[in-house]
DNA sequence: AAGCCGCATTTTATCGATAATATGACGGCA
DNA sequence: TGCCGTCATATTATCGATAAAATGCGGCTT
């Protein structure tokens, strides 16, 4: 079982392992029978090249890494739009996962694991602003997601603002006056649920409605299940309502079992909308009003931003904000 | 911004580089005072291994990748899983994706790209039988998945037949006649399609009921979608049915929105099952039976598996067949 | 006092490839 | 005939770490 290596290969053509490097990688001319040659040992030996070692010497890896919270839902869906283009490149896209808490996160952008890679994009979940600033990373980066970074990181965010906004205007524009933040949050900290609410609030203001902290409902984790059960808490509670702008389409799942169960009727008795424009929006009866947040196109942004640094771009970091739109379906009023 | 290396640590302590690894690796015993100097070398230089060279010398990388044809649903969620799994043993998890193409799911395996880690989980989705059987590598290896492999290889499947048994004849039970098969096939080059199949036929034949070929409708892809699709040319077909066994629950959030665009009721007109018991069955109303295919179970037992071939075991591969439980909920009738 | 042992530390060789440089053969030209 | 340039191929040095063997030194035995 022992490996075959570039020597074994030159050995058995009769070259040396230059020469075998030369076929192989194109890099200096070599005649044709000695070629052939080359190429006939490394078929008759099965040779195939070290990455490690090639990585270790002329240090390119051809990968590139997305480091994620979770394999769930939304990564999952982001990174199947991620690979293609970092393939379509000739590199290899890996993913890893930190659990969201810090210190996976820490330990995942290590200088030591990132090594591995050509480049990353990180999908920032755990981590603030102070401890990014002590990431001290030589390798091209490009942060994702809804948390205030740094200056000096290429950073692609969403208008959470606007599309919280958007959604709850659209609501409120078809009938609904209280409509609760679930999933929201006044912690300043957590800037993906505080911009929503921001965003939120705001719809209620520009419609002359007021702000009722009740209505600002959080939940213990970003699951289908807490946002069940914090839905049925409030319902349980007696505090009216007649719409939901839930924080993620995965939390807004959550509420639409929780408005079944306690046989609340969707739209008619409670509008709801989501955030993220999952697949599964689609086809939950009966449809799942969401904002979009653009998948492909931050996909985009996200690895021309990556692409540029590993081609040696060193001018200033940018910090991109995606557009977003309302994709109306049956959960709310306005949709067919 | 040139790195670091141990050289410098060993110049900065005034010890040797062996020194510097000894102390790092705690391989041999270093006296305390050495030791701290090491450190505060470490520490003053910010030194991190280059994990590279560690691997080429050492042959170790303490990583493994699960290699899946998407990162979505049930991928990311089994990934999930296994993740923990993985790193109780100091071990790290990275995820490929090879499109579920043959030639992606091939050059994932060449040997190549496989040295990067200590060992693989390849959930197999596009490589037939003589396929696997061309693949020659010396690393640790389970497979996944529902697809006929060669002997040599370890490998964790579930029991589909028996599951779609299950459920077919739990829609049975409760008074369905017409039951569709959505998304199986004649077609035995699929396995998991097909034996799932063979499932709902058993049942069926149990029962006493007829097996109606035009029962069994295919989808162009396993996508909610092409569920949809598939599921709205039957209704304007005007065959009539009772019941739809979906083949995976992503199959099954199709057919519930074509039911629910029809105005078909579930689970009084028809009722439904799926397969896989993803999280959102829990949460799409009326709740979705579906077969539970034990994700934690199947995680366990592959990565028991695989750890056992790392820590150096030769005896024979094992093929494992995890069990299967139906989890009924409302969209049948069964259910509270 | 010579010899031996255990311990801490250093030296040497190596993992497998490749960048940079060197060699050598051959043809052209004066 | 002798010198030079060109092209193909070979040598050498190196990437950064670590396994294995070597060194050196104080203490203990007899």
């Amino acid at each position: 079982m022992a490996r075959v290596t570039m020597a074994d290969v030159a050995r058995e053509a009769g070259v040396s392992t230059m020469t075998v490097s030369n076929v192989l990688n194109e890099r200096l001319p070599v005649n044709e029978p000695t070629r052939a040659r080359v190429m006939a040992a490394v078929a008759a030996l099965g040779y195939e090249v070290n990455l490690t070692a090639r990585h270790l010497r002329a240090g390119r890896t051809d990968t590139v890494a997305f480091i994620v919270p979770s394999f769930h839902d939304y990564f999952g869906e982001i990174a199947d739009k991620i690979a293609p283009l970092i393939e379509a490149d000739g590199r290899h896209l890996v993913l890893e996962r930190t659990s969201a808490s810090p210190e996976h996160e820490m330990a995942a952008l290590s200088v030591a694991r990132l090594q591995y890679y050509d480049g990353v994009l990180l999908s920032v979940a755990g981590l603030d602003r102070d401890q990014l600033d002590r990431v001290r990373t030589p390798k091209p980066i490009v942060l994702l997601g809804e948390r205030d970074v740094p200056d000096r990181f290429n950073h692609v965010r969403l208008a959470n603002e606007e599309g919280a906004r958007l959604a709850t205007a659209h609501m409120i524009e078809h009938g609904s006056r209280r409509i609760l933040a679930l999933g929201c949050t006044f912690d300043t900290a957590h800037m993906m649920s505080s911009d929503r609410r921001a965003g939120w609030e705001r719809a209620l203001r520009d419609a002359g409605l007021d702000v009722d902290a009740r209505h600002v409902v959080p939940v213990s984790t970003y699951t289908s299940a807490a946002g069940r059960d914090a839905l049925l808490d409030v319902i349980a509670s007696g505090l009216p309502f007649d719409g939901v702008f839930a924080v993620t389409d995965v939390i807004a799942l959550g509420a639409i079992a929780a408005l079944a169960e306690s046989g609340l009727r969707v739209p008619v008795d409670v509008q709801l909308a989501g955030f993220d424009n999952l697949d599964m929006a689609n086809f939950v009866p009966p449809g799942l009003t969401s904002v979009d947040a653009d998948h492909e196109g931050v996909a985009e942004t996200a690895v021309g931003l990556l692409r540029r640094q590993m081609a040696g771009w060193t001018g200033p970091a940018e910090h991109v904000v995606a557009p977003v739109s309302l994709v109306v379906r049956g959960s709310t009023r306005g949709g067919a």
